[in-house]
DNA sequence: GAGTTTTATTGAAAGTCATTCGGTTACATT
DNA sequence: AATGTAACCGAATGACTTTCAATAAAACTC
């Protein structure tokens, strides 16, 4: 006990146990993390300020990973989709951390290079430059929408009653179950929001 | 002490408070809740099973303000624009609400009568069986995003730097602050989607 | 290389929370 | 009037986040 001979802990340690424990378990709790480290839970602070920053580490983790990909030489409209892939794909390999993260700011300062080349791409095709900042917020808020929606149970679908709610019922059946049923839905929304964009873009010349 | 003359709880005025509690202090305990009731946190136990429940009913007086209003004689378009406002509109009003609600479904049974509605809307206005659901989908998602959107604190805004993201800057410059901001967003986020909704609908006729 | 400072850990403790349960009294039923 | 039930309180439990003094190893200084 005391100092060990070889560090324990550090912030990137810390921040891989927690990615993988929120996989796991399902949500993030000090105990059950420093449990996973093999350390008492008071010996994390000395290596982040708190749970909330444990949970920020993870976003950036998370968003490193989207902005690794390049995307942005492509015309406006494939590197949006891209992007939107990109980052809902992030949050579908750890369904766990999405409602952590729903409960806090999307951006912060690391995503600011992200930010700026996509408003470069944005402005290079022509969009009104008091647009740029509505189309990518937008579109962000689409996809955190839809990545809430991977995670939430359809418990609709059994519980309809086709006396009562005839053509909902009728609807869902046309519908595929699990991943796939969220996965249809973002596509289509994200074909539609695009060519929306698409067609905001052509007015405006 | 014990059991008073007149009760002085029953579920409505418990949904009630909590609304008003969290409005006010942003979240949700049960001593607070009990604290505003003047009553003690074990007495609230009688009328809801748990936390879970107080949520799940704050979500359903929610709904039921929503579904109030009738919209579903409009134009398909017109009708889901007003949707989609009214639903938003509730959460602005409501703003600590968000982010209890985003860690939970959305859909449970008391919404089953306003989806039926938006499926009839939408199969009579054309659109493909099997793309209904998807479109509702992509909407309420779009609308979820754009609520923690409303909620999420614009950090970014004075900490973008002019020399490393000039652009990113630049494009904040043109953008209102505060709520106004958001709302923008989800204008032209809303007009672009039922803009691709409509291009949808007219490749497949 | 000896002495001092810094660093990484532990364990205990404080302060919240949600929830459960037994006890108490008022109301309702018969 | 007696019995049962309903609505509250208080205490207690167990989980959580966070702080802090104590400890021992490592790193630095001369």
């Amino acid at each position: 006990m005391a100092r060990p001979r070889t560090p324990l802990l550090d912030r990137q340690r810390i921040v891989d146990a927690a990615l993988r424990l929120v996989d796991e378990a399902g949500d993030l709790t000090i105990p059950a993390l420093a449990g996973t480290l093999k350390v008492s839970p008071s010996a994390l602070y000395h290596h982040v300020a708190g749970r909330a920053e444990i949970v920020a580490l993870m976003r950036a983790e998370l968003v490193r990973t989207i902005g690794e990909q390049s995307m942005w030489d492509q015309p406006w409209d494939d590197a949006l989709r891209t992007w939107a892939h990109a980052y809902r794909d992030a949050f579908a390999e750890h369904p766990g951390i999405i409602r952590l993260l729903a409960t806090a700011p999307l951006a912060e300062s690391f995503m600011h290079e992200l930010y700026e080349r996509a408003v470069t791409t944005l402005e290079g095709a022509g969009f009104a430059p008091q647009d740029v900042m509505s189309v990518i917020t937008a579109l962000e808020s689409f996809i955190l929408g839809s990545a809430l929606d991977l995670v939430a149970p359809a418990v609709m679908v059994d519980a309809v009653e086709r006396g009562t709610t005839p053509r909902l019922a009728a609807a869902l059946e046309a519908v595929p179950t699990g991943r796939h049923r969220a996965d249809q839905a973002f596509e289509l929304g994200l074909t539609a929001l695009i060519a929306g964009y698409r067609a905001l873009l052509s007015a405006r010349c």
